[in-house]
DNA sequence: CGGAAGATTGAGAGTTCTCAATGCCTGTGG
DNA sequence: CCACAGGCATTGAGAACTCTCAATCTTCCG
């Protein structure tokens, strides 16, 4: 079962059954998709910026972040990728990547040729998924955006663990109201735009308004319903529209 | 030859040229694709957030913004498109669009409604180009997260005004060391998760600094070199590299 | 047990925000 | 032609938020 969760072509299918209707013959096409499986220990770049590349990975198992370095060496962390999603999908088409895709923890990948990847695109359900995996993620970088130009440190925060669980939820990551984040505080800050000491005191006060717990690597959301109020969050920017029921933050659950 | 300037053909036709190569075949293609041109006063939604739609919109003239609302009424811009830009692409794909569109100007606009977009994705090399512009979008996308989440006030402030002169020279508005950006400091501000009187200082600062002035809608890059350093500005990450030769920023200019 | 990485806390410094007043420019009505 | 209103830019000053520095604590592991 554990198997099946982890197969590359399981996973890259039920992530664009999320966001498009397949055919028996996309399937095939998929399961004919030549790949290379690859470990990466914790902390170890896939690619770096400003690469030229002529394959892009699928996230099998683990965590990535991608990040940009800029001046006097502060890193920030633009987007973080969960088991299904395709980090440099992006270099199919640009030939390069403008950030560093990285390892969070140990991660399993699988590697795709782009000569391959392409031909996938004469398929047109598989293309319209594609097509929509990548403007979702462009969705994710605006709302980013906002997020780190507008929310205080405290709504910032519970915003991205929101966004991170709803997320996970959808690739059938949580359990119970709990889910893994091996990441430390300080990648948290360089997500989120603010120094490790100021995570730590928002993470507390979140802690004590009894929102959520963090244990070791597993984050629980104590009441998702007044963390979303307190997140600012509508996941609507997410886009799972089209499969899943529209969830505002004025009744957010994950349950539907 | 201004009236040239404003076909919408020859501005999409120029746009897709920058990442794409297009055979006479393609041109035609594109003359003959159906549009109806409109025009928005400044300030004028062209889109709204969650809006359905089946259509998207070229920009021809003028200047627009796609924003969010945060809690509390804050506004945060996430892009700012010039002409040529194509501000919910994305909507062909995901059918909605996750910010508002508003005009800055009064600015006219190319309506293309998807059905017809969609045809022109039969066409390789144009589906190539249009593929490029959402992915470089998203980039910049990527690149404002970094700059809102990490720079100081001023450098970020030069860091927009860097990327506005590169973009605008590129579709050839820029005038010795001088381009029109007929927006308020509020907007300003909106776009780069500042306040009014904090975009105010670090305009003085630049000012002081002799790296720019800004008079009435006309900005002017005094010294463009000493810009780029303050603005820790790489202009990579815009994707110009397809037709023109990388700039860095330690070597930045735009007469190349 | 020692060491190392990460989490937590305190305290002062620095940046940015908000509030409020003033100045500047432009278009309009008298 | 001039006074005036409105929108925007500019400046001052104190408040608020976040950062940096530094110390301590906890946890994990060889």
């Amino acid at each position: 079962m554990l198997n099946r969760l982890h197969d590359p072509v399981e996973l890259l299918q039920r992530k664009l059954e999320r966001v498009a209707a397949l055919t028996s013959d996309d399937r095939r096409a998929l399961a004919a998709l030549p790949l290379r499986v690859a470990h990466f220990r914790a902390d170890q770049d896939i690619v770096r910026q400003a690469d030229r590349t002529l394959q892009s990975c699928l996230l099998i198992q683990g965590l990535a972040c991608s990040y940009k370095i800029v001046g006097h060496g502060k890193r920030q962390i633009v987007a973080i990728h969960l088991p299904g999603d395709m980090p440099d999908l992006q270099s199919l088409h640009l030939g390069q990547v403008d950030t560093t895709v990285m390892t969070m923890v140990p991660t399993k990948v699988a590697i795709i040729l782009h000569e391959h990847l392409g031909g996938l695109f004469a398929n047109p359900h598989i293309a319209t998924a594609l097509w929509r995996s990548i403007v979702a993620d462009a969705a994710i970088a605006r709302e980013w955006v906002a997020n780190v130009g507008r929310r205080r440190a405290v709504t910032r925060t519970a915003h991205l663990l929101t966004e991170l669980i709803t997320r996970m939820y959808a690739i059938g990551a949580v359990k119970g109201d709990s889910f893994e984040l091996p990441i430390t505080q300080e990648e948290l800050g360089d997500a989120l735009g603010m120094s490790v000491v100021h995570v730590n005191r928002s993470l507390r006060a979140l802690r004590q308004q009894g929102l959520i717990s963090w244990v070791g690597p597993v984050v629980s959301i104590l009441d998702l319903q007044a963390l979303a109020t307190v997140a600012d969050f509508d996941a609507d920017y997410l886009h799972f529209g089209a499969t899943a029921q529209g969830a505002t933050a004025s009744s957010y659950s994950l349950s539907m």
